[in-house]
DNA sequence: ACTAATGTTTAGCATAGGCTAACTTATATG
DNA sequence: CATATAAGTTAGCCTATGCTAAACATTAGT
C-alpha cells in the first residue's frame, strides 16, 4: 500500500469533495437571495432591494449588482426602480431551498441544538447537504420530532 | 405584530446568520489548507505544493498564491522552492479542524449516510458547525456509534 | 405642484480565489 | 557533471462578492 492512500480516501476523491464545496459556494448566494425574495413577497406583497440588503446584512449596491447576475441566470425579473419578482425557476429554487432549510433547522433542533444556534448553523449547513444526507435527516426527524 | 416578523426570526438575527456564513467562508480555505498540509507532513514527511494542488483540485499557481496569504496570516512558513511547514498556530488550527471533521463525518455515517456521501458532505458542512452543534453531534455519536 | 425624503442605480475601488503561460530553480539520470 | 524533467514561481488575466460616494428616480407631505 502506498503511503499516500494510508488514510483511505484517494487524492482524486478528496479533490472531488473540494470541487463540490466550491461549486456549492457559488450556488448558495443565488439560493439565499431567491429564498429571501420569496419570503418578502409572501410577507409583504413585494420585495425591494433595501429590505434584501438589510436582511442579508450587505450594502444596497451589493444587492443591485447581485440581482443583475440573478436576472442573467433567469431566476429574477425586475424593471428599473421597481420591485423584484421571481421567475418560475426562481420560485422553484426558493421552494426547494426553503424545504431543505426547514429540514436542516428542525433536524438540529431535534438533535438538541439551542434554537438560536440552530438557526445560524442551518443557514451555513443547508447548502452543503446532499440528497442522501437530507433524507437521513428527515428519517431521523420522523423518529425524533423536534419539540 | 408587524408583518415583517411574522416568521419569527428578526431581520437582525437573520442578517447575523448570513454574516457568520460569509465569515466562515473566508476562514474555511485556510482550514482546508493547513489540515491538508498537516496530513501530508504526517503521511510523507513533507508537504509540497504540487501535492496540495492535486488534492485540492486546483492549479499550482493558485496554491502558491494562497500560501502567501497563509504565510501573512502566520499559519505557514516556507522558503522559495522548498517544502511547506506549519507554525504553531497552523498546527493548532489543523488539529482542531481534523477533530471537527472526524466528528462530523462519523456523525453522518452514524446517521446512515453512505460513506462516499458522508466524506463529501462533511467537507462542506464542517466549517459551518458551531461548538454547540458539534457537541450535539458528539453526544449523538456516543449513543449511536458509527458501524 | 413642488420639494424633501426615500429608495435605486452607477461608478469606481478592493480582496479572494480561480486560471494559463512563461520563466526559474532543483533534482535525478545518463 | 551536464542536462532533461519535475517542481515552484511570477505575471497577467478573469469573476464573484463586498464596499462607499454620488447621481438619479419615485413618492409623500405641505
Amino acid at each position: 500500500m502506498s503511503p499516500i492512500s494510508k488514510k483511505g480516501a484517494s487524492a482524486k476523491l478528496r479533490s472531488q469533495a473540494f470541487k463540490r464545496v466550491r461549486a456549492d459556494h457559488s450556488a448558495e448566494l443565488a439560493g439565499d437571495y431567491v429564498e429571501m425574495i420569496a419570503d418578502l413577497i409572501d410577507d409583504r406583497g413585494e420585495a425591494r432591494c433595501t429590505d434584501l440588503a438589510m436582511r442579508l446584512g450587505v450594502a444596497n449596491a451589493t444587492v443591485v449588482k447581485t440581482l443583475k447576475r440573478l436576472t442573467d441566470q433567469g431566476l429574477v425579473t425586475q424593471e428599473p426602480y421597481r420591485a423584484i419578482f421571481l421567475t418560475g425557476d426562481g420560485w422553484k429554487m426558493a421552494e426547494d431551498g426553503k424545504r431543505k432549510h426547514q429540514i436542516v433547522e428542525n433536524f438540529l433542533l431535534a438533535l438538541g441544538v439551542p434554537a438560536d444556534t440552530a438557526r445560524i448553523d442551518s443557514e451555513g449547513i443547508e447548502h452543503h447537504v446532499s440528497a442522501d444526507t437530507l433524507k437521513a435527516m428527515a428519517r431521523f426527524l420522523s423518529r425524533n420530532p423536534a419539540n
